[in-house]
DNA sequence: GATAAGATTAACT
DNA sequence: GTTAATCTTATCC
């Protein structure tokens, strides 16, 4: 399935993203999880990693929508980031959580976590679930061991439009979203 | 070459 | 609510 629906602006797709199913697929085991909060970054935005061009470590957040962007950060945690927009224009979405379905049990072994709400309910630790690391910074997520699937359309009166977490500068964007009431949302 | 900050998390008080 | 853990990257000498 073309990933072609990505070719949007990075508010737009991080609405889009909302429900949309990841399978990873690792050690001959399939995990798989819902996407229910996101956050939108872009070349404009002060907030973003791409807002003075294209380095070493953004370089796939300038490549083409539907490509992963995976960036290592405080030392211990990796973020997981879908390209969007058209090629050389720094835009992504970050996944913030993930509501689990498939692999749960090997999930909670790795993350050493047995309440399955705390298992994929912030950036880092669904990186840490699904294994994902700078290895796959840059894949095309059309393709294994990591592929995005498209679902939804969720409604519009059930998305929740906020400020993002943990940045310091455009503290007052309101570029977050997330599924109301859903119980695997971070915060 | 040196330094400060960071799209976080878990463990404390 | 506060803080330690831990190290890469960007930025500035």
């Amino acid at each position: 399935m073309s990933l072609k629906w990505l070719e949007v602006d990075a508010d737009q797709a991080a609405r889009d993203l909302l429900g949309c199913k990841v399978i990873r697929e690792i050690n001959g085991q399939t995990l798989s999880a819902r996407i229910v909060e996101t956050e939108a970054y872009s070349q404009d935005d002060p907030a973003s990693h791409t807002f003075r061009g294209k380095t070493a470590r953004n370089g796939s957040m300038f490549g083409t929508a539907g490509h992963a962007y995976v960036y290592f950060t405080y030392g211990m945690h990796y973020c997981f980031n879908i390209v969007c927009g058209l090629p050389d224009f720094g835009a992504g979405v970050l996944i913030r959580a993930l509501e689990p379905i498939e692999g749960i049990e090997a999930m909670e072994a790795i993350r050493n976590q047995n309440d399955v709400r705390k298992l994929m309910n912030g950036p880092g630790k669904l990186c840490q679930a699904l294994g994902i690391n700078r290895e796959l910074d840059g894949h095309d997520l059309s393709e294994p061991p990591l592929r995005l699937v498209k679902e939804g359309p969720i409604k519009p009166e059930l998305i929740v439009n906020t400020t993002r977490i943990g940045i310091s500068r455009e503290k007052d964007a309101l570029r977050r979203f997330y599924i109301k009431g859903n119980p695997f949302v971070s915060r």
